[in-house]
DNA sequence: TCGCAATCATTGACATTCTCAACGATCTTC
DNA sequence: GAAGATCGTTGAGAATGTCAATGATTGCGA
């Protein structure tokens, strides 16, 4: 075996038995830090983050949200979502629309060239979700997705 | 009812039935958001977040970690746990130790002020674990426990 | 044993992200 | 129609993340 496993993220075993380690918001906090980070470098490629995908997913789908929506849904304030459209709009990815039923409001829509981007960044958050997956055991795929939408979205 | 509630962590159906709520990476981050959002409001009065009453809590177990110990179990940088273990150690609640096996390293102690200090957090972070823990069922709370240190501590 | 590369904590610089207050435009309520 | 709330935007300042460089030490191989 290598004298280091250089991306292991194998606990100390002297670390691993702290109160930490029965600690939920710890372990929340550090599988979304290993997530994002996998999903950033998969992502990279597209010149995309986890935050801009996650825009360009919503844009996608046939909810026409706007911006404060996105804000509520990624947890994200206002100005973030201001950054983050304009980015993507800069790169044709995303235009914003006038919300007809709200002349304060845009809605964000995916534009053809963002829905390319969108089927392709695609693929590579599958993978590394595939990942994530087959480092749980033989879990159904169904059952975790339950819990991680109940820690997500709790009542 | 009120006319909108204020904390709610609810999606907004309309984009709930995006790609993005089965995607496992945004609902880690979004669970982690929360959860560790929970956990610093709870810690406030303490005069802790959630990073330094870690770093408590392992400087507070017998496994006497180095910094660069306590960066890799926390995903850090280096020069974050100087600052964290900086302004732990100017409250009284930490020392560093010299490691009697490796002169560059510090081994981060906690004192008896911080082992007070501790156990007075610990009950505010165990109060936010079972708000947690109570928007899962009974039955699946030992299962999330071993989903999310598979996810937070893959092979 | 010497010398060299690697490692530890630290500092400093810089980028990214977060949080908040203010603003004009618009909506809602009275 | 006036008053107050909401939407997107801007800008400022704090917090956080990332990276390179440094002095002190360690471990390794010549």
């Amino acid at each position: 075996m290598p004298p280091s496993a250089p991306d292991s993220a194998l606990p100390d075993p002297r670390l691993a038995d702290s109160a930490l380690a029965d600690d939920p918001i710890f372990l929340l906090a550090r599988a979304s830090a290993l997530a994002i980070a996998a999903g950033n470098a998969s992502l990279a490629e597209h010149g995309l983050k986890a935050r801009s995908y996650a825009v360009l997913a919503l844009a996608a789908s046939d909810a026409r949200p706007t911006q404060r929506e996105l804000a509520e849904f990624l947890r994200l304030d206002p100005s973030q979502v201001v950054a983050l459209v304009d980015g993507l709009q800069a790169r044709g990815l995303v235009r914003r629309e006038p919300d007809p039923s709200d002349r304060r409001a845009n809605v964000v829509v995916i534009t053809d060239d963002g829905r390319d981007m969108f089927a392709r960044a695609r693929i590579s958050a599958h993978a590394v979700e595939q990942q994530l997956h087959s480092a749980l055991g033989d879990e159904s795929r169904e059952r975790v997705m339950e819990l991680l939408r109940a820690l997500a979205f709790p009542e």
